[in-house]
RNA sequence: GGGGUGGUAGUUAAGUUGGUUAUAACGUCGGCCUGUCACGCCGAAGGGCGCGGGUUCGAGUCCCGUCCACCCCGCCA
């Protein structure tokens, strides 16, 4: 090498230089950001991952460094030796270094760059497959190296807090046996084992309880998880996530720990105090005001709902709402107040939006000075004490707009919940990703255990098999399934889950009463979690945990409007590298060697 | 599996009812310039419109198919 590096090392990095450092001669070394040569006097910006430092060039005080300047272009990766000087009457306010510059006495360029597919600034205008194709150059933006390095502080302050609350670091297998329900797995064949194939671990579910029964009292990892299912703004095939696992707590507990790591989190990364403990809210809540268990607690426009309602006015006369009296339906409103103006196309985007979630049509009905309706297919048969029982439920007055929904409790919760979020982003009422404002957490809790599955016409776990059913609930579990309530929660932030878990079943005997309530016979239930099932036998102390989505954090605390943007190699939508090109084809011979034969995908 | 948005120089975009050599900005290249910081000025190169087919005298512009990226439903905690 020549004398940078071996002999002249760095002395500052280009983020932190100030008016303090003036007459210091110092050594940076970083990349081309900018460059402006005016002839006899040449300006580059250098920029390092701390930021960009004003370096100049000039005849009259290096000559041969002034000749080689004008070379650089962006990108090029140089060092400077230079001597640090105030900017004077020139002082760049935008720039954190913008009160000097430093004057050029030697220049090295290491390396030379081609020019990029698109420029190395803040300012995103390219196609997510162009950055993708490059991203070892999107990676070099300033944007993104904040957001990987807010990620490891993240990563850093995790290890921190949970050490220091005395738990374990430990490590779980990637490589499992696969086990059918749940999420899709990656699946792995196995050379020395011919035909059979391990599943790469969708979370550390199972190992870290029975870190608990071999008693490591409190454990913790940031680990990545695999599941095979389809992408999403906040999915991806492979992602990270603090999982968490203690003994001899109740949730309460567990929830204040938690708590703590959250505050700490938002202290240290954002300086915001978060005020504890975050707030509760039932399952059974959650979804008749929100529609969904992971309410955006920013803004209103709360469901209501009219079931009882209705059928206390058997119908009220109307025929759409005598189907919505039979069992298993319910029948709900949305407010939109006289304060909102929604125009006939936006009506109708948002009956497409509803038909789209599953719902048969959006009925509507604007109130009038008395409470009578119009504008509604409802307004013709309905009785007049059944439309003011609704006016007064919803809070109703003249100029606003009542939006029903009626059928299946499930479709109905899912068109009104989305209903509701796009009206909130109509509105205006939903910030901006990165735009600040409130941070909005909750934990959701006392969900059922059972989930009913119509098309299957059983009992279906909602979570996973071993979560705790609450104590008085136990006595349900064979008599009526969708009474038992239990100890899981989500933790909730502006309408993302960020994190969920349970207090998990640690008796077999309560064990095998919710495998038999969800028609699990002994054979199954072996063949699938003998290990854990054996486990609870011998000696499982009462235990529960969580696990919290590392990228979602990280995205939502760096304001990124995806998570790609908090994740260094992410997939596309379909799952590929658009850099590496995987997945890719692989030899004849590694696949027979692996007992695995290709057949034709069918289209 | 389904619905939606988009694909035009390296990049981001504009391209009127289908009509002569497809525009602009940034970047790139060459020249000039000693206080710029979106430096400025002069000049140049660079694409045939994702791909395939069709309609037409004539297709970025219309039709069909297909690929890719993104958003959503299903799926997934």
């Amino acid at each position: 090498m020549g004398r940078f590096i071996d002999e002249l090392k760095r002395t500052h990095t280009c983020g932190e230089l100030t008016a303090a450092d003036i007459g210091k001669e110092v050594v940076l070394f970083g990349w081309v950001h900018g460059r402006r040569d005016l002839g006899g006097f040449i300006f580059i910006d250098l920029r390092d991952r701390a930021g960009i430092t004003q370096v100049t060039f000039e005849p009259g005080i290096d000559a041969a460094a002034h000749e080689r300047a004008g070379e650089l272009r962006l990108e090029y990766v140089a060092g400077i030796r230079g001597v640090v000087h105030s900017r004077g009457s020139q002082i760049n306010s935008r720039m954190k270094t913008g009160e000097i510059e430093v004057r050029v006495l030697e220049l090295e360029i290491f390396n030379r760059s081609e020019a990029t597919p698109f420029l190395i600034e803040d300012k995103i205008d390219s196609d997510d497959s162009v950055r993708l194709a490059y991203r070892f150059l999107d990676l070099r933006r300033p944007a993104m190296q904040r957001s990987l390095m807010l990620r490891s502080q993240l990563n850093t302050l995790t290890r921190n807090y949970f050490a220091d609350h005395g738990f374990l670091e430990l490590e779980t297998p990637f490589l499992v046996k696969y086990t059918p329900g749940g999420a899709r797995n990656f699946l792995v064949p196995s050379r020395l084992s011919p035909g059979k194939f391990y599943a790469l671990a969708e979370s550390p579910q199972l190992f870290k309880q029975l870190f608990m029964v071999a008693g490591y009292d409190r454990y913790f990892q940031i680990v990545r998880c695999f599941r095979d299912e389809d992408l999403r703004l906040d999915r991806q095939p492979e992602f990270t996530q603090i999982d968490v696992e203690m003994s001899f707590v109740n949730q309460e507990e567990l929830f204040g720990q938690i708590e703590g790591f959250i505050a700490k989190a938002w202290k240290e990364l954002l300086g915001i105090e978060i005020s504890l403990p975050i707030q509760r809210m039932d399952y059974d809540e959650s979804m008749r005001r929100f529609g969904n268990d992971k309410p955006d607690l920013r803004f209103g426009l709360e469901h209501v709902d009219l079931t009882e309602l209705v059928r206390a006015h058997k119908g009220g006369g109307v025929p759409m709402l005598e189907g919505a009296l039979v069992e298993g339906s319910i029948v709900k409103a949305l407010r939109v107040g006289k304060e909102y103006t929604l125009s006939r196309k936006d009506l109708d985007e948002l009956e497409r939006e509803a038909k789209g979630a599953g719902a048969g049509g959006l009925a509507r009905a604007r109130v009038g000075e008395g409470g009578e309706w119009t504008q509604s297919p409802l307004a013709k048969n309905i009785t007049p004490e059944l439309r003011q029982a609704i006016n007064a439920a919803c809070g109703a007055e003249s100029g606003d707009l009542l939006l029903f929904q009626f059928g299946r409790e499930a479709m109905v919760h899912a068109v009104m919940a989305n209903l509701r979020l796009s009206l909130g982003k109509r509105f205006g009422l939903i910030p901006a990703f990165g735009s600040g404002g409130e941070w909005r957490f909750l934990w959701v809790v006392n969900p059922p255990l059972f989930e009913r599955d119509e098309e299957a016409g059983k009992w279906v776990a909602a979570h996973h098999a071993f979560t705790r059913p609450h104590d008085e609930h136990v006595q349900y579990l064979e008599s009526d399934p969708g009474k038992v309530k239990c100890y899981r929660y989500d933790l909730v932030l502006n309408g993302f889950e960020i994190g969920g878990g349970s207090i998990r079943l640690h008796r077999s005997d309560v064990q095998a009463k919710v495998f038999a309530a969800l028609g699990i016979g002994d054979e199954e239930a072996k063949s699938k979690f003998g290990f854990l099932l054996d486990a609870l036998k011998f000696g499982a102390p009462p235990h529960g945990g969580i696990a919290i989505g590392m990228d979602r954090l990280a995205m939502l605390i760096s304001g990124a409007p995806n998570l790609r943007d908090v994740i260094a190699f992410p997939k596309t939508q379909r799952g590929t590298d658009l850099m590496t090109g995987a997945p890719g084809d692989v030899d004849d011979s590694q696949l027979s060697e692996l007992f695995v034969a290709k057949t034709t995908p069918t289209t």
